[in-house]
DNA sequence: AAACAAATTTAGACTAGTCTAAAAATTATT
DNA sequence: AATAATTTTTAGACTAGTCTAAATTTGTTT
């Protein structure tokens, strides 16, 4: 049996790791948790015993086959579950994540498949994030982010990097969703602020807000 | 912060009280919960400190308003998931207790007003008991007891007493579910079973059965 | 009302997960 | 290559919730 505790430091650990291939030290998985180091290290003692993680002392951490299909499996809960707040009860894209947080502890897969069958077998987020499938695989889409866009050339907002409600909440108001077409007008060299086209209006926006944008050619 | 156990734990005195109306004992507890009589009695005292039962030593627990407050919005949470899953995600009336019990404690006023909204706001749950509105009043329906029906007259199906999965897929393989209607045709003086007139065709249930099935008027 | 039975509480111990403080290993700097 | 700084681990303690076993209270018989 895993508890609530253990899948969410393997969620950290699959977050932390790029997708389960990077090598994750104990302070990172500690900062991720809101805990101190050594509780990280008593926990990431557990995963190993439990297969869930490959660990030597002072080396850092990876996820085995296992810990990873752990994390696909509660990431695919956690996105099926956003998407089934924000569609079905009005929520905002930057209100599901806390909401999500626990839904995706929930153990049923009929559940599980029953919702995403529900929600017509969605393949992204409301933050344009994959959702995987049952088998763990991902429905990839060649996303760029708005910092390396072409001057003049059509875009479709796809998702975000920066999930934020302060960042999300920007975005809203200033007419930024999913979906929403963009053009770039201009790229200031002094600050690589951006000038782009939207809809109905032409908007400055600073780098930081560049880099958090993911974009898809029309 | 009350914590999920506290919860538990609550919602069972609810119950075993008759709602709030009588005063538990520490065995009925322990039982109910699947613990110790030593640990119902930490449980009760703590539950005594934060105020959400009164308690005297050896004397039994009572639920305070607040403690009657958290129960109750605890059942209005576990039967509009009840509705959900049933309704929208295709489970059947005895699936969906156990996934329920792990829904009813996701924290989030927006989620279960909108969840409220979405099913539009249904006043019974898939056993036919009644769910509480926001502000915890039940929506009271007078059923009987098919024991107690009178011979000839026709009734609703509006409930049921036992919920267990035994029960209820017994109902279903006898074709009878919410709403079905039911004519006694004849009640056996010998054992008190009956004999019952459904839609295309005539059963006899025994007595333990006639005593947790809810019947109203039509 | 004394003795027994049943229910309840206390005492002390265990696990999961956390913490602080100190020790050990690794990495960086001179 | 030695020392300093950083990271990680260990040791020991704490809380929530559980357990067993013993002690206490209540209630029931005679």
């Amino acid at each position: 049996m895993i508890t609530l505790t253990e899948e969410n430091y393997i969620k950290a650990i699959y977050h932390l790791s790029n997708n389960g291939t990077l090598t994750v030290n104990t302070n990172a998985i500690a900062e991720a948790m809101k805990t101190k180091a050594s509780s990280a290290t008593d926990m990431i003692k557990k995963l190993s015993e439990k297969n869930y993680a490959d660990y030597k002392k002072y080396q850092g951490v990876t996820l085995t086959e296992n810990g990873k299909r752990v994390a696909v499996n509660i990431i695919r809960k956690h996105r099926l579950w956003e998407v089934f707040l924000v569609e079905k009860l009005n929520f905002t894209w930057d209100e599901v994540h806390e909401v999500a947080e626990h839904l995706e502890h929930i153990k049923s897969d009929k559940l599980i498949d029953e919702l995403d069958a529900f929600l017509e077998h969605p393949t992204h987020d409301p933050h344009g994030d994959p959702i995987p499938d049952k088998n763990g695989n991902f429905h990839h889409i060649d996303k760029i982010v708005l910092a390396k866009a072409n001057i003049g050339v059509a875009y479709k907002c796809v998702g975000v990097d920066d999930t934020s409600t302060a960042f999300l909440q920007y975005l809203d108001s200033n007419g930024i969703g999913l979906g929403t077409i963009i053009t770039v007008k201009y790229r200031e060299p002094y600050d690589n602020s951006m000038r782009i086209q939207l809809k109905n209006s032409e908007i400055i926006v600073s780098n930081s807000v560049a880099k958090n944008l993911y974009l898809k050619k029309v």
